[in-house]
DNA sequence: CTGAAAGCGCTAACAC
DNA sequence: GTGTTAGCGCTTTCAG
């Protein structure tokens, strides 16, 4: 049987393919009883109103917007900052009936969502540098924002102040008195894993919010004549990040603190030293970052860096939207940066250097 | 400056848009220097390759899936249980290449994302019984899979034995010598909150989780002879649960049983007990469903019916893209109920009746 | 209030 | 190898 569409409508009732598009569509551009018979016989062939991929054509807009994620679409499910970043935008999109698209940063089959798959814009959320997904969108034209990347004036980019956030953990355990100082980060190529040579130089093609905190950890550790070792691990699980700091703290002149790009490595940091018999923060002492939700379940509490990633979504979203506006009005889109502050929280696994 | 199509490109080599198409599409379909020639003139006119909603159109295929949730989509990012599904659903998707859409059962401004959105094929996920999301998924033709909805055989289903747990849940306070059980239920109406006069009767539009639940855990209890409570809860947040359970827990021949619907409210539960003096499990049990991480999290761990959310999302992704191939060769999809298994967990939260 | 014309940007099928 | 024809299903003018 052969699809419905509004031209089998418009034979059945005997009118033009336009009038019944304008039942569906502008029901005050025709007679009630005309729409109401139309309606009907729309129902009796089982038609669902007009196709959106049709219209969206035609309309130039799906009603649908985008998030860039890494290839492991997963993660937006998974990670607890991510979720609570998703969930922001969820919230802030919901009253303009836009659906959100995730889309994976790398493609299967010669597919790849960034340039195939239809949206109205995109929040570059989670990628890195060297995305071609990334490139892709740029290329295409869609209004854009972007989250937690290096930001560019031709697109609004909202993030948080990770450089400065850094800064407040290593000065923490700086003026706590440790001058052996391990970081545990993560953000280079998969498969990278290991101690860095030459952190600052080994960070240059990292994403952007791993160099920024890299950056700022090494900006006050350095001048503060700490001696710093750096292990990268090419993960977010907190596996890997135990093996790590394991190998961390199996040296000699062991790190009496070790910073961490995140809570969950930190939580790695924790486990390892669980494994060694290191007391927390009595021999170590170890700092997160993002403040997620795990920083309070694991013992001890996590001292770590705050941000808000249901602001960061909000504001995204919020951004996104605006650009959408400018991009139907034919305006040009207003250029946004948002930085949102991050803050310091103390708990319990800082303390003084040991000895 | 007018948009770069096909033709922009076609005009600018001088041949015919269906060569540029080629270059693109079946780059074996024409001369190697020509499809470079064609390459670097659709570079250099910042032409991003074929247009995806024209060729959605063209092919009859969006390169998405759909997730149909409830009308609140953050509920996705926020509920373990969801994320968990989701997840594996990402997983699963991940080596077809397609995208997934998150679909709000609620419309804005005359937008009904179930109606207006492309998509190849949708797991409708969570909706309540009377979702007009799902029927103008149904009216589309689109492939569809039913995730705890209930089962229509002309759909691929998958859910797990909810009627089933919740009878192991009942069995396991009737074993311990409980005989007056109070049932904490959500899966009615918004705004439907208290006590239910006639619990059987008043889950009739309810949801197709929350009836079985509700049915499994009734009929243990009655044949057992004991006394049921039913309080119904409009949110799967556990603010508006601990009020409930203060109120059952407030009445003179109060519960000395708890059965939840879910771990969330169990754990409302936990807290009303605890504001009101009562130790857990030695005045009161409580047992929650779904095993969510929570439930683990909370003090006293809780006794639980647990469900595989992540085998569920599995099962799901795999009976929509089977469905997606059928439906594009032209078969008829082939019939699948999957039905997986609930199990008790017995923790701490549960315990023989006092007195 | 209704309809005719003119595409939106692309591709399947086939002819040259 | 490359071009032609004929739409996919819809909506935006604008004429009646």
């Amino acid at each position: 049987m052969a699809r419905v569409t509004l031209q089998t409508i418009a034979d059945e009732v005997g009118v033009s393919r336009m009038t019944v598009s304008n039942a569906f569509n502008r029901p005050d551009q025709l007679s009630a009883p005309m729409r109401e018979k139309i309606l009907a016989t729309a129902d009796r062939l089982g038609y669902t109103g007009p196709d959106p991929t049709a219209r969206a054509l035609v309309r130039g807009s799906t009603g649908a917007v985008g998030v860039l994620l890494t290839d492991d679409l997963a993660y937006g499910f998974r990670d607890a900052v991510a979720t609570d970043f998703l969930a922001a935008v969820a919230d802030e999109l919901r009253p303009t009936g836009l659906s959100l698209t995730l889309l994976s940063s790398e493609g299967r089959d010669g597919v790849v969502p960034a340039r195939d798959v239809a949206v109205d814009g995109v929040l570059v959320f989670s990628c890195s540098l060297d995305s071609t997904a990334r490139d892709w969108l740029v290329k295409r034209g869609l209004p854009l924002v972007l989250v937690d990347q290096e930001p560019d004036p031709a697109f609004p980019s909202v993030r948080i102040d990770d450089y400065h956030g850094a800064r407040l953990a290593a000065q923490h355990v700086v003026d706590l008195g440790h001058r052996r100082v391990g970081i545990l980060i993560s953000g280079g190529s998969p498969g990278t894993v290991g101690r860095l040579a030459d952190p600052r130089r080994d960070a240059e093609g990292w994403k952007y919010v791993s160099r920024r905190r890299l950056a700022g950890f090494l900006d006050v550790l350095e001048p503060a004549g700490a001696t710093v070792v750096v292990h990268h691990v090419d993960q977010y699980g907190d596996r890997v990040a135990a093996e790590q700091a394991r190998l961390m703290l199996g040296s000699d002149a062991r790190p009496t603190a070790i910073l961490a790009y995140s809570d969950v490595l930190a939580a790695g940091g924790l486990r390892a030293a669980e494994e060694l018999g290191l007391t927390v923060p009595g021999d170590l002492s170890v700092v997160g970052f993002d403040d997620n939700p795990l920083a309070t379940r694991v013992r001890p509490e996590l001292t770590t860096v705050r941000q808000d990633a249901y602001a960061k979504g909000t504001s995204a979203a919020r951004a996104l939207t605006a650009s959408l506006r400018a991009a139907k009005a034919d305006r040009p889109v207003e250029p946004v940066e948002v930085v949102l502050p991050t803050e310091l929280v103390v708990r319990e696994s800082s303390g003084p250097a040991p000895g």
